[in-house]
DNA sequence: TCCATATTTCACGAATACAGGAAATATAAA
DNA sequence: TTTATATTTCCTGTATTCGTGAAATATGGA
């Protein structure tokens, strides 16, 4: 991943509204929710959330399908593990034992 | 890690200059840098840095000690696997194939 | 066609982030 | 004490981001 494109991804997650509809659309993975569903979970205005889904859709790390009336948003886990990727690169030129720990904790965590 | 961090953390990140400085104190790690390297590496000037150097740390994601005239910064790398955490928690919510492929690419990372 | 529902687009004032010049502070050496 | 080096703090104009009212667009049903 470019730098330009993780900037993007970070600086559309580090915005209260947007982490918790990104986060929200991470545990409805893979179906994803429509957007007035998210705006009543989350009780954001419509228009507020379009904008907001909007910059988390052009970061690339949400999609959207129409469904009928409604518009389906779903998280792309794909971009995530780029984000994660990308923070983690280099992490320990030539010193594994700097990294282990990381990769310890990400493999421990109760994800799953 | 509670939300308000986890969004300071990835706005400290999310900014050309100081994701430039956080990713060459993560190469740097464990060791750090002395403020001024930092600057002469990355064509930074000196009170720009300092404020950048200011928001990752109290961010969290770095630290800093004196030795002499000079200041040494480091990565703290638990504050990256912490951040590195929050974005995988719940990515499954009890689907582990949506998951398994996130951790099988940090796994595979040419990290270590 | 007419209407209700779902979502987006437009426009704009308020709030926030940004870079870097100038001055201040801290340490060490002469 | 004086000087040089290293870094930070203060300040300010500029740029960007933010939320949301109002209007527009898209779809499906009556």
């Amino acid at each position: 991943m470019e730098s330009e494109h993780a900037i993007e991804k970070l600086s559309s997650l580090a915005h209260a509204g947007r982490l918790s509809v990104f986060r929200l659309l991470v545990k409805a993975a893979p179906d994803g929710l429509a957007a007035g569903d998210i705006a009543r979970q989350l009780n954001i205005p419509p228009n507020t959330l379009s904008a907001q889904l909007t910059i988390l859709s052009h970061a690339g790390l949400v999609q959207h399908r129409r469904e009928g009336r409604s518009i389906i948003y779903s998280a792309d886990t794909s971009a995530m593990t780029d984000l994660i990727l990308y923070l983690m690169q280099d992490c320990c030129s030539g010193r594994p034992e700097i990294c282990e720990p990381v990769l310890d904790a990400v493999n421990k965590a109760s994800c799953c």
